[in-house]
DNA sequence: TCGGCATGCGACCGATCAGTCATATGACCG
DNA sequence: CGGTCATATGACTGATCGGTCGCATGCCGA
């Protein structure tokens, strides 16, 4: 948590200390990114970042837990409970990509949380967060399975399969789409700017029907031609 | 490439070398990854490695290329192309998570590949392993598909997808299965034992149909009960 | 026995980091 | 004015790192 300083900022100056910090843990690993960067960037003397908080891991924390849910909220809003099961979490994917090419610090600041460490605490933080993503997603397909839209024999196991495609698969997908690295898209405003909002709901649309439908065709297999 | 006095290397010197050089690649990022660590471990002074590799990242892209690659297909050997396609990709599959529980270091040596890092150097690196791993998940995929067992509106999109499921996905679900982090997995020889051939052969299982059938059970979905 | 060459080795270097601390500043109060 | 208190600040500490360098060691051929 941050100290009580932090939030008696001047609301300018706390912008800039959270824009660079989002900036350097966004495309660097915990243990890559360093706070004497940070602090370089947003000119505000290391001194003074640590009157705002306790040490790295506490702004890594306050960034991950609050900033970047926050910001995401605003962005991608709640799913409405209308319409069909598929047609719902089309959206709710659709969404979730179009977070990721307007917001790509902010999705990859979320992402961070699938990322090894060696550090313990870090872990800990990483693995809640994860968790609870995965109690969202879960709610979700749960919904799903009520109401006979989707069968799995272990929604547990399923939930996590799913969370890997909307999640890092996804991301893939559209990087490859874009021709680009993440780190490319995460420096470059025009690069994301390629992908426009057809595309991402053809690519959307296609990870659920994957998701819905699997890649067999239920047709027997053709024999190997001689 | 190691130099040349690495390959003149008393085998037993050598071996602890590199296994411990796995070990600590394999829990830490590259990036935390401290070669003064690994020459401690080893018994062997800081100034003798460097007879042996030009610098870290040498001894990084050794063991990520050869070493690991090496001792993976001697483990798994390669897939045999008789059986329909979906039973050998089964196999594939499965063989695929007794390598993880085996040899989990070298499992998450490879799988490395997807950590993200701020140098440009690794980055490279670890495309060029992705992309190479892609490929060959590609060739078996695109076999379903010439043999109509597999229906993929784009293959690209669709090996990518796979590849997350079998790869972070499956590892998820494992971890979850031995209620651990991977960080314990790594540490413990007993923990691992715990997932039998059974069990993995059903989780195995359960990908591969999600793979091929979804989730979505083609029937109706049952409105909103009042 | 000697000389040369590959190798072993660990002290050392410069850089960077997270985090601390003593001092400076300046707003507010009496 | 004087005093107090929150805050600003950057020099400093101690640790670790990747990488180098120069000396020590020991093998091999003459």
């Amino acid at each position: 948590m941050p100290k009580s300083t932090f939030f008696r900022l001047p609301e300018e100056r706390r912008a800039r200390l959270v824009h660079e910090a989002i900036a350097e843990f966004a495309d660097r690993t915990y243990a890559e990114a360093s706070l004497s960067q940070i602090a370089r960037r947003a000119n505000i003397p290391k001194g003074s970042v640590y009157q705002y908080f306790e040490d790295k891991l506490d702004l890594y924390r306050w960034l991950l837990t609050e900033e970047a849910p926050r910001l995401k909220r605003a962005f991608v809003g709640m799913p409405s409970p209308e319409g069909d099961f598929w047609t719902r979490f089309d959206d709710f994917v659709e969404r979730g990509m179009a977070f990721l090419v307007e917001h790509p610090r902010l999705a990859r600041l979320s992402a961070a949380a699938a990322d090894p460490t060696a550090n313990p605490e870090v872990r800990g933080l990483h693995k809640a967060i994860c968790e609870a993503g995965l109690q969202e997603l879960r709610a979700v397909l749960e919904v799903g399975a009520e109401r006979g839209a989707l069968h799995a024999p272990d929604l547990d196991v399923a939930t996590r399969l799913v969370a890997t495609i909307i999640g890092p698969g996804l991301t893939d997908v559209v990087l490859q789409e874009l021709g680009a690295e993440l780190h490319e898209v995460l420096a470059s405003d025009s690069l994301r700017k390629r992908l426009g909002p057809k595309r991402r709901r053809a690519l959307a649309h296609q990870a659920v029907d994957f998701i819905r439908k699997g890649l067999g065709s239920g047709k027997p297999e053709r024999r190997k031609e001689t």
